[in-house]
Order: C-alpha cells, then structure tokens, then sequence
RNA sequence: GGAGGAAUGGCAGAGUGGUCGAAUGCGGCAGUCUUGAAAACUGUUGAGGGUCACACCUCCGGGGGUUCGAAUCCCUCUUCCUCCGCCA
C-alpha cells in the first residue's frame, strides 16, 4: 500500500497518477487523510491519559513504600476514571485504525511516468519486438492437437482425476517440460540469482504482505480447515522471506529464483482462448524476485527485462515487450513490462512473462526496511518476474518449432531432454 | 496424536509485581592509543507512533484478563525443544 506520510505530503500528484488508471481516487484519498487526522487527535488524547495514569501509579508505588497507604488508596479513586477514558480511546483508536487499514488497502500503487494512459490490453504499448515468425508447413496445428498427435499432454486424464485447467504431461512432454524448468534454473542462477525452495501454501499474512489479500482473495484456492492459501505465483512465498526484515545497505542487491507449482482458480474464464495450456488451474513456472535499494531498483527492472530477452533468444522464440497501460497494470506495480511469444500455429501472441517493480507499494505491507547510510529505516522495492512461466513457452515450442517430420526440439534444451526430436 | 519444558534486544543470557525498554557478555558503530592493524580502554548501539524539535505513548512470541501498576500472575493461541507413538 501507498505510505501514508506520502499521501499527506503528495496528495495532489497522487491523485492526478493514479487517474492514469482510470480511477478518481479523490475520495478515497481525503477519506485517508481525514482518518489520519482522526487516528492521531485520538491517539494524543490516548498517550496523555495513559501518561497521567502512568504518572500517578508510580506515586501510589512510593506512597505504599513510604506507608502512607490512606494517600495511596485517594489516589487510586482517581485512576479508575482515567482507565475508563483510556479504555473508550484506544477503541476509538482501534477503530480508525482499523477503517483507515481499510481504505488503504483499496488504493493501487501509483504508475509510474513511464506509463501509458489506456483502459483495456488494447492500449499498452509495444516497445520491443525480436525473432522472426517462422512460416510453417500446410497442415500446422495447435499446440493441444500436437501433444494429442504425439502423446505429450493429456488434458482429459487431468480432468478425470482432478478437473479441467488440470493437465497431465506424458512421456516426452514431461520430460520437456522439467528440461525447460532445469534450464531456466541454470539460466538464472547464472545471473546472480540464488534458487531457492519454497513452501506452496502460504498463510494469510504472507497474503497480504505481497499484495494478493485482500483484493484478489477468489484468485487463490483456500485450504480453509488450516487457514491456509495455494501459492498463485511463487512471488508470495519468496518476497515474504522478507517480511518483517530490516537489511542494511550492504545486503543489496537480493536476488532469488524459485520453481513452483501455481494455482489459480480462474473463476469465469473459458472459451476458446483458454485452450490447451493457454490458461490453467495448475502450472508450472520459474520466478525471479529481487529487493533493491529505491534508488536501483528501475535499474534492475531493466536488466530483469534483458535477462528474459536472453533466454527467449536462447529458445529461438520470436517475442514482443509491452509496457502495460494505466488500464491494463496490476493493482500492487507501478511499471510492468509483459513479454509475450507469438504463436504461429494459433496466430496469436501468447503472455509467457510479467516483469514488474512495486517500489515499496508491497514492502510498505512486508515492512521490509533498510537502514540508510544515516542510519534511518526506509521502505526497500520489491520486484518479481516469470523467467519464465512454462505452459504457453511450452505451447511456443510446440507450435512453432514443428515440421512435417516432428517437433524439433530447441539447441538450448537438447542436452537437457535427452532428445532433438519429438515424433 | 500423548506427556513435559520453553519463548526477553543482531546473538547469547539475567530479570518472578513498582525505581525495567530491560543487567551482563559477544557482535556492530565512533573515539583514544598505533606508522598501520590487532589488543586494551572510553563512549555508543532495538522497533513503531507522536513532535519543527523535545516531551510523551506503545512493544519482552500473538491475543485476552487480574492489578492503582505486569517481562514478571491467570487464560488462550502459535512456535520451538525433550520423551513416547506413527510415518515419507
């Protein structure tokens, strides 16, 4: 969430970026200040009565220990009605609190300068493109025909054992995909980045903490007998390594990578654009996260990009990069570029990766601080990005690198399957 | 799952009702000394709210309670340790 004391110092220049997102936050933001004034009149309040009780109960203590207890118990009549007090204040503190929580919560992260005015995906703004569109054979197919022709994935299976958006790899498809998954590893570990391992469930504070509760809470599948959620990305339980952490400068920059399952539950969304692997309840996907110091982190958002640049130049796949507009931005970022691979058997271009930069929307909710070189706490920025998420590179592959005779498989990913050929 | 024990500052570890935001040690930072370093010595060193700055307030795993007053007593939850059971 937005920090507050950014809201009282910026509250016009908020308002006016957060327009770029098609939204009038004017009475959301006054709505915050008012709260804001509200919750420190009454904490004042708050303190100075606890700062009188807290005052008299030290003299009760020396009277008791001097043995004037007749002075003592006058005393104590007139602390019962200072507890009274403070009792029905810091309810009322509780409370605005609480409402001001609320409203907080329902602000987006403010966009960056760099981004477009827009409201749908038609409006973001295509700032890259590289590869060449290969010109298939009479006859080309659809991923999903080609992983039935040659036995890679079995969807109906997936949906007798668990449901639809449930895929089961087979066989070459299998192994194809743990080679992407091995090889998008190496490619990040490489660049710096440590691999880690982590849990798929998350807790309800780690839900908040990155941003998926409240706002996006029927995105997430709920284990409700342990109040527990399935990861819908493994940014959440990587970023929230961090919760509650102050680092010092020196601990810059923080670089991770993780592979892992991620479920969403897409409610609402079939047709035909969710084909095959185009949109699943369950896949497969390598994550880079990083914490930066405010000052680097548009810096490493560039040099994320390139790294996703590199690896689809490794897959030979032909790409673009968007810049996504006001409309299209995710609620928590304030910069997003998507990378999306062009299909040539669906003749589409299909989002394989989302790099973003929250700045410190998502660690003002982690509290994930750093120590300045004046020794003052400050927010860190957090930013995450698929490198890179495995259906649709997958579906990619498939489609684009198949021919009369088979699937070839890309150099890059040779030694990793075992197999130049799919057939 | 059953029985017992524990949770305090970056770490270790005192503190069982008032003078405790908290001894002491280690670590960190600054300084003295030194050509430099080490050692030694001196000082300093948690977080949040609030204020122009102070004052002041809150926090000793989380939540609730007793009391004029709680790190300290009670209830509850969570986590960790030991023993037993089960088990990839």
């Amino acid at each position: 969430m937005l920090q507050i004391q950014t809201i009282r110092d910026k509250k016009e220049e908020i308002i006016q970026a957060l327009t770029k997102r098609n939204l009038d936050a004017s009475p959301l933001v006054n709505g915050v200040l008012d709260l804001d004034e509200k919750r420190r009149a009454t904490q004042t309040q708050l303190d100075n009565t606890l700062a009188e009780s807290n005052k008299l109960s030290k003299e009760i203590g020396h009277l008791y220990k001097s043995g004037k207890a007749q002075e003592a118990n006058e005393l104590k009549a007139k602390t019962s009605a200072l507890k009274e007090d403070s009792k029905v204040l810091s309810e009322q503190l509780a409370n605005a609190t609480e409402e001001l929580q609320t409203l907080l919560y329902q602000i987006p992260n403010t966009p960056h300068d760099l981004v477009p005015a827009g409201s749908s995906e038609e409006d973001n703004e295509e700032v890259f493109q590289e590869g060449t569109i290969p010109v298939l054979a009479e006859g080309a197919l659809p991923h999903w025909e080609l992983a039935k022709k040659y036995d890679l994935i079995d969807f109906e299976l997936g949906v007798k054992i668990t449901g639809a958006g449930f895929p089961v790899y087979k066989g070459k498809g299998a192994r194809l995909q743990r080679a992407l998954i091995s090889y998008f590893l190496d490619k990040n570990t490489d660049a710096g980045y440590t691999e880690m391992q982590v849990p798929h469930l998350v807790n309800e504070a780690s839900g908040y903490g990155t941003g998926q509760l409240p706002d996006k809470e029927g995105q997430m599948y709920h284990v409700t007998e342990d109040n527990l959620y399935l990861i819908p990305t493994a940014e959440v339980p990587v970023t929230n390594l961090f919760r509650d952490e102050i680092l010092a400068e020196s601990d810059f920059p923080k670089r991770y990578t993780a592979y892992t399952p991620c479920f969403r539950r897409e409610a609402g969304s079939y047709g035909a654009h969710v084909r095959g692997l185009n949109r699943l309840h369950q896949f497969d996907k390598v994550e880079i996260v990083r914490v930066e110091h405010p000052s680097k982190s548009y810096e490493a958002l560039d040099g994320m990009v390139e790294h996703v640049k590199n690896i689809l130049r490794d897959l030979q796949l032909p790409y673009r990069i968007l810049r996504l507009c006001g409309g299209d931005l995710g609620f928590t970022s304030a910069l997003t570029y998507d990378f999306e691979v062009f299909s040539t058997a669906q003749d589409r271009w299909l989002e394989i990766s989302s790099v973003s930069n929250f700045e410190t929307y998502q660690a003002n909710r982690l509290k994930l601080r750093f120590k300045d070189e004046n020794g003052k706490s400050q927010f860190a920025h957090t930013l995450n990005g698929s490198a890179l998420a495995l259906p649709r590179v997958l579906a990619g592959i498939l489609e684009n690198y198949q021919t009369p005779d088979g699937i070839k498989i890309p150099d890059v990913l040779v030694p990793y399957c075992g197999f130049e050929v799919i057939d």
